[in-house]
DNA sequence: GCACGAATAT
DNA sequence: CATATTCGTG
C-alpha cells in the first residue's frame, strides 16, 4: 500500500487523469454542442458514482479502486461545471494524455498497478473475485478468533485422540492457543508423524537440552516431535513413536541424561483435571495419587508433581480483578498465557466422592477465552475453597525464609539428590 | 528412602 | 512459558 505509485499518489490527484478518462474527454472535446458535452460528461459521472458503489463495500481492499474513480468523477464533475460555465469548451487539453493508450500494457513497470487499468477494468477486478477473495482474506480478524475457538472447541469436543501436540505445527500442552495468531502460521507446518499425543505419547524422542539449546524453542511438543528438522540432530535416537515403554524412555533418558519434556495434551490435562476433582482439588491432590488415578502409562511424579505445581500456581493467583468469579465459572476452562486450564475441579460440591467421572469424559467444558494475552483469569472457582485451606499453603508462599540457606549448609545432607 | 512443595534450571 | 530437576523437609 505504501507504494502507491507517484501516479495515484493523492498529491497528483489535479493532475492524474487516467487514460481512459483521458480519451472520453477527447471524445467529449469533439462535441460541439455544450448541452451534449455536459450531458455526456454527467452520464459517465454517473457512471463512475454507480461504479463507486459498488465496490463500496471493498474499499478497503481495492483503495486504489477507490482512488481512481474519486478523481475521475471529480475530474470530469469539474470538467461539467466548466464547460457550462463557459458555455464553450477548451480546457480538455489539461487532460490529455501524455501517453497513448496503446502504451497501456507495458510502460511503467508499476505498470502492474491500476494505473494503466481504465475505469472499467478496475471495476472489473472490484466485483472479481479475486479481489474479493484476497480482501476476505485479509480480514482476517475476526478469522483468528474464529479459528482458535473452532479448534479449540474441536479439542474440547472430540478430544479423543491424537490431540494438539501433533495436530499443531508447534502445538504445545495444552491448548495452545495462541500460537496461531495470525503470522505465526507459515512456519513449517510440519505435519511428521503421527505421534499419538494422547496417552503419554511421550513423542519419544529426547533431543532434550542439545536441540534445545539450538533452537531455543520452547514448544514442548515440538520439540518432541521426532523428525522435524529442528530434531534432526538427536536422530541418532528417533524416536520411537508412541507407546515408548518406561523402560525404554528411561534408557534413552540415560542417555541423554535429561527426561524427555513431557507433552500436557488436552486429554492428559484433562485426566489430570479429573483425578484432582476426584481427590479433592489441587490443593490437597498428592502427585502420586493424581497420577495413580490418571491412569496414564508412563506418567511419572514428577510429572505430574510438576505439572499440579504449576496447575496450583495458576488457579491460586486470582486476578486481584475481583469479581468475575461468577458462579458461572466454576466449571471454566480458564486460559492463561496461551494455555488453558480446566478447572474443572469446582469439586467444592458433587464431583468429589462420586467415581462416576472417573472414566468418562467429563460435562462440557466451557472455553473462557481470554485472549487478552494479558496474564491470567484464571476461574478458581473451586479454588476458592481451597484458598481456605491454602492456610499450609501461605506459609509456603512465604518462602521468604532466607535463612533457607544458611539451614541448608548446616544440613549438608549429603545425601541422594547430589548424584 | 519416599513423597512433597518450592525453587531453580532448561 | 511450560516442563524438568534439584533442594530442603517431614
Amino acid at each position: 500500500m505504501g507504494l502507491v505509485p507517484p501516479e495515484l499518489s493523492l498529491d497528483f490527484r489535479p493532475n492524474f487523469v487516467p487514460k481512459t478518462i483521458t480519451n472520453f474527454l477527447r471524445e467529449v472535446s469533439l462535441i460541439g454542442n455544450v448541452s451534449d458535452k455536459v450531458s455526456k460528461l454527467d452520464a459517465f459521472v454517473k457512471g463512475l458514482e454507480e461504479e463507486m458503489k459498488k465496490i463500496d463495500a471493498f474499499k478497503r481492499e481495492l483503495p486504489l479502486c477507490m482512488l481512481l474513480l474519486n478523481d475521475a468523477i471529480l475530474v470530469l464533475k469539474e470538467e461539467s461545471t466548466q464547460c457550462m460555465a463557459r458555455n464553450v469548451e477548451p480546457v480538455l487539453e489539461e487532460f490529455i494524455p501524455l501517453k497513448n493508450k496503446e502504451e497501456d500494457n507495458h510502460s511503467e513497470e508499476d505498470g502492474s498497478l491500476i494505473t494503466t487499468k481504465k475505469e472499467e477494468d478496475c471495476n472489473n477486478d472490484c466485483n472479481n473475485n479475486k479481489d474479493k477473495k484476497n480482501w476476505m482474506s485479509s480480514v482476517q480478524l475476526w478469522n483468528i478468533d474464529g479459528d482458535y475457538c473452532s479448534s479449540d472447541h474441536k479439542l474440547d469436543t472430540k478430544r479423543n485422540d491424537e490431540d494438539p501436540c501433533k495436530s499443531r505445527g508447534g502445538g504445545r500442552g495444552f491448548m495452545p492457543f495462541k500460537a496461531n495468531l495470525g503470522f505465526a502460521a507459515r512456519k513449517e507446518e510440519k505435519q511428521e508423524i503421527p505421534v499419538h499425543g494422547l496417552t503419554l505419547s511421550t513423542p519419544g524422542i529426547k533431543n532434550l537440552k542439545e536441540e534445545s539449546s539450538s533452537t531455543g524453542s520452547r514448544n514442548s511438543c515440538s520439540r518432541a516431535v521426532p523428525f522435524s528438522a529442528t530434531n534432526a540432530r538427536s536422530s541418532f535416537q528417533s524416536a520411537p513413536p508412541v507407546g515408548l515403554s518406561n523402560h525404554l524412555q528411561q534408557h534413552q533418558q540415560q542417555q541423554t541424561g535429561r527426561k524427555q519434556r513431557r507433552c500436557w495434551s488436552p486429554e492428559l490435562h484433562r485426566r489430570f483435571v479429573n483425578a484432582l476433582q476426584q481427590l479433592g482439588g489441587s490443593q490437597v491432590a498428592t502427585p502420586k495419587q493424581i497420577r495413580d488415578l490418571m491412569q496414564v502409562d508412563g506418567l511419572t511424579n514428577d510429572e505430574v508433581k510438576s505439572h499440579l505445581q504449576k496447575y496450583r500456581l495458576h488457579t491460586r493467583r486470582l486476578p486481584a480483578t475481583t469479581t468475575t468469579t461468577t458462579p458461572a465459572n466454576q466449571s471454566g476452562l480458564v486460559l492463561g498465557g496461551g494455555h488453558a486450564w480446566m478447572c474443572q475441579d469446582q469439586f467444592g460440591e458433587s464431583s468429589k466422592g462420586s467415581s462416576s467421572q472417573s472414566g468418562s469424559p467429563q460435562g462440557p467444558l466451557q472455553l473462557a477465552t481470554n485472549t487478552g494475552g494479558t496474564s491470567t483469569t484464571w476461574c478458581e472457582s473451586m479454588e476458592d475453597d481451597e484458598d481456605a485451606k491454602s492456610e499450609c499453603y501461605s506459609w509456603k508462599s512465604h518462602v521468604q525464609k532466607p535463612s533457607k540457606n544458611n539451614w541448608k549448609s548446616h544440613v549438608q545432607k549429603p545425601s541422594k539428590n547430589n548424584v
